[in-house]
DNA sequence: GAATATTTCTACAACACGTAGAATTCTACG
DNA sequence: CGTAGAATTCTACGTGTTGTAGAAATATTC
């Protein structure tokens, strides 16, 4: 067994399948492959390629088609900011000192984000769930 | 030009790049290539393995060598909490919207982490620089 | 049923990583 | 100083991932 991959648990995402990602991200309601490649006019790419960026995004479950349609429609299994978000969560799960880490984050974070986060925590002490 | 590969921008490392930094990461006074080998002494890998894998971290700047003693020791460039920290960042990044990634990352997080944020976010209001 | 649109299959190049043997360079010791 | 032994560097290969797309198969539409 040489060689083993294991890779980042939740997706690492190439350069293209991310610009792809994007592009969905602010579509709601779907895109189709043609669609998508026009959107990348610039790169020129095959729509072969957008279809095989497409099937691997699909595999590692970040979007879903609505096969109901000819041009199948691509969307987006969850929202960015929730990708995001849980990305950050598995990120903060990588250090076994969470408060200092936390600390740190805070350190590098704007104050808008900061005030953000006031807001955020400042309503809910109570939180049952 | 088939084929480009551009990473994560940060450090995106494979699964023995990531045990030999934790492993040095718990070392602050820095580890000899041999001494990383016997800590996976359980893989059982040979000797340049382990220096390969640290030639890359280095050149990943994810730790230095101090050259100037014999069996050169590792160090780590940043701490784990730095580092993860910094990678939170930089996932915040990823999405426009900071504060809907804000609010859902608050959302998935452990209720000792809200308290732990409450309480860095309470003292320093008028935080200059 | 044939021309056209769409999707799926197959493939390849380039790079990242795990892994390590071979070669080279140091060090210490006689 | 010369050399054995230790340590470091160089080179290399197997495999997985990603960008890229042609060929083949399948579905649509007249």
């Amino acid at each position: 067994m040489v060689g083993t991959k294991d890779k980042d648990t939740v997706g690492t995402l190439g350069e293209l399948e991310r610009s792809v990602m994007d592009a969905i991200w602010v579509h709601d309601d779907g895109l189709s492959a043609a669609e998508l490649r026009d959107a990348f006019a610039d790169r020129d790419l095959a729509l072969t390629t957008i279809h095989t960026v497409l099937t691997r995004l699909e595999k590692k479950g970040f979007v879903t088609r609505d096969r109901s349609i000819r041009p199948h429609r691509y969307l987006a299994v969850s929202t960015r900011e929730d990708h995001v978000a849980e990305l950050m969560t598995e990120v903060l799960s990588q250090a076994p000192d969470r408060q200092a880490v936390l600390a740190r984050f805070l350190g590098t974070v704007t104050e808008a984000d900061e005030k953000t986060l006031r807001n955020l925590l400042g309503r809910n002490h109570t939180s049952r769930s």
